[in-house]
RNA sequence: GUCCCCGUCGUCUAGCCCGGUCCAGGACACCGGCCUUUCACGCCGGCAACAGGGGUUCAAAUCCCCUCGGGGACGCCA
């Protein structure tokens, strides 16, 4: 018995990869991975109109920054327009489907006065049984027609295991003889996934709940084409608080995975957020490796249950689900520091203050720089805004640290300008001999020692928060300690 | 309306299949405290849930039934 695994991920490029379609690329990678098989990407463009060239580029590039490798594709489904119109006609040559010629208008009217009637508003059968002749002289008035799948007609069930749900069935007779060619002469989705599914030779479908409904149909077609059926996994869908399903039409930039991105969040960290929502590894552990995440995957501990992101529009404090940006501060303070440096060295230089130093003769201070401020930040960008009075010297005060720690208090206007005099008989510049000069100070001057700290921070950071004051003095360096010092008067300027 | 799926803290979830170890565990968020002349990290503690109702049972979050609630699908979209 072949243990083969292959899985795809087939979106429809109408818009940028989204954080849904995200996650199911991830847990049909998971699966792929953890079982040595293959992940196909395939694009599905069959509805030309809505496709575009810039949300492939977009879905491919969202795959590549979470770090999910292919392994095949990308396949395009209109490449194969032709083998799916063949399979259609074949069908329909076999009697398991039949031309429809009920007009779009007269389907619209049967389901409204359905609807009216409260009834199953399901397809008659109309066209089902025409004779050769009535289908002839349709045929012969050039009225346009699309092909319907005969449903068989069968008592009792039909049903799939699903890896997810458990046993899933559905009668017959409540399933209607759904269209698989449009009049035009190209073939729907239903029966173009089918196809493509065959010729990939997937095993497992790992994709939403919202898709439970062509399930069934689809199995119908795998049967029809002489087709064993892969193996079903429906995943839980994700909705918004108000429970609806997430869509980037409705919810904007906060479900695009491009916007992650452009937020600073490191890719593994969304990938591990992602994975949690509707999976859990039946254990405690909720920060995973590639390889433990790989490890610990499985479809059997996929929930049944939907889940909400909890995204609260225009919420000043989280600008997204806070356990998404809790995760992510996570990996920025424990991740290897190099890496850190890495991923944002492209973020510096836009912001003009990358040094090439910082891969060669700085690349010492400039990591133990990093490492000593990120424990504060939630996301890459940090680095580059509030971190910038540790990297450039044209950094920004923020308004309420400048009042509360320097305004505030006139004599600073003196102090420390003063205190830079003192410091610059420093000879060693370490964490000892900075704190025992700036102490000595203080006392001399009988201060508190808390206002000069305070004072000092906001002064040579901009900031009202950050590392211990020596420390920052030690980062930054005696030289612009005792200018960004000296400059103490001209911040009450203004 | 019809069919299908689901229902444990605010959110993500463990436990449910195989009833007792659950006056329901973890994480995030929130609130205290310790540490720190700041903040964060870290550590300690707190708040907070089995949708409701009936059964079955010595015992039910766990099994059965009903109700309610939520979601999905019902296209010549994918």
């Amino acid at each position: 018995m072949s243990e083969e695994v292959i899985v795809r991920f087939p979106p429809s490029p109408t818009g940028y990869l989204h954080i849904g379609g995200a996650r199911t690329a991830i847990f049909n990678w998971l699966f792929a991975r953890k079982h040595g098989g293959k992940f196909i990407l395939r694009i599905e463009d069959t509805d030309a109109e809505r496709s575009t060239e810039e949300s492939i580029q977009g879905i491919i590039d969202g795959l590549t920054w979470l770090g999910l490798d292919w392994d095949e594709g990308p396949y395009f489904q209109s490449q194969f327009a032709h083998e799916h119109k063949q399979v259609a006609e074949n069908l329909l040559k076999e009697g398991k489907a039949y031309k429809c010629f009920c007009t779009r208008e007269e389907l619209e009217a049967k389901r409204k006065k359905a609807l009216k009637e409260k009834r199953d508003i399901k397809y008659d059968g109309t066209c089902r049984n025409l004779s050769p002749e009535q289908i002839e002289e349709k045929e012969a008035a050039g009225m346009p027609y699309v092909v319907r799948f005969k449903v068989p007609e069968r008592q009792g069930k039909i049903g799939y295991d699903d890896k997810v749900l458990g046993r899933i069935e559905k009668d017959y007779r409540e399933i209607e003889d759904f269209v698989i060619m449009r009049s035009n002469g190209r073939p729907l989705y239903l029966l173009c996934n089918v196809v493509d599914d065959i010729r990939d030779r997937i095993t497992h479908i790992i994709r939403g709940q919202d898709h439970m409904s062509n399930t069934i149909r689809q199995i119908l077609l795998y049967e029809a084409l002489g087709a064993r059926p892969p193996v079903f996994a429906h995943m839980p869908l994700t909705l918004d608080l108000q429970k609806r399903k997430i869509s980037k039409r409705t919810h904007g930039e906060v479900v695009s995975v491009q916007w992650y991105r452009e937020m600073g969040f490191i890719p593994w960290a969304l990938v591990n957020f992602l994975v949690l929502l509707g999976w859990n590894p039946g254990t405690d552990q909720e920060i995973f490796s590639r390889e433990e995440l790989i490890q610990a995957f499985s479809l059997e501990r996929i929930n049944k249950s939907n889940s909400v992101f909890n995204y609260r529009k225009g919420d000043p404090k989280f600008f997204t689900d806070p356990k998404a940006i809790s995760i992510n501060a996570h990996y920025l303070r424990t991740m290897p520091i190099e890496e850190i440096a890495h991923m944002i060295k492209d973020d510096f230089k836009k912001e003009g203050i990358w040094l090439d130093a910082y891969e060669g003769e700085k690349k010492k201070w400039f990591l133990s720089t990093l490492d000593l401020i990120r424990s504060r930040f939630h996301t890459l960008k940090d680095f580059a805004r509030q971190g910038r009075a540790y990297f450039a010297d044209d950094f920004e005060f923020d308004p309420k640290a400048l009042k509360k720690n320097v305004l505030k208090r006139p004599e600073l206007k003196e102090l420390l300008p003063a205190l830079a005099s003192e410091l610059e008989a420093v000879e060693s510049w370490n964490l000892e001999t900075t704190e025992d000069a700036v102490r000595k100070f203080a006392e001399s001057r009988a201060l508190k020692a808390g206002i000069i700290i305070n004072g000092m921070r906001t002064v040579l950071t901009g900031q009202l928060k950050g590392p211990g004051i020596f420390d920052v003095m030690v980062a930054i360096g005696k030289d612009r300690v005792i200018a960004r010092l000296r400059n103490t008067p001209n911040l009450f300027e203004t």
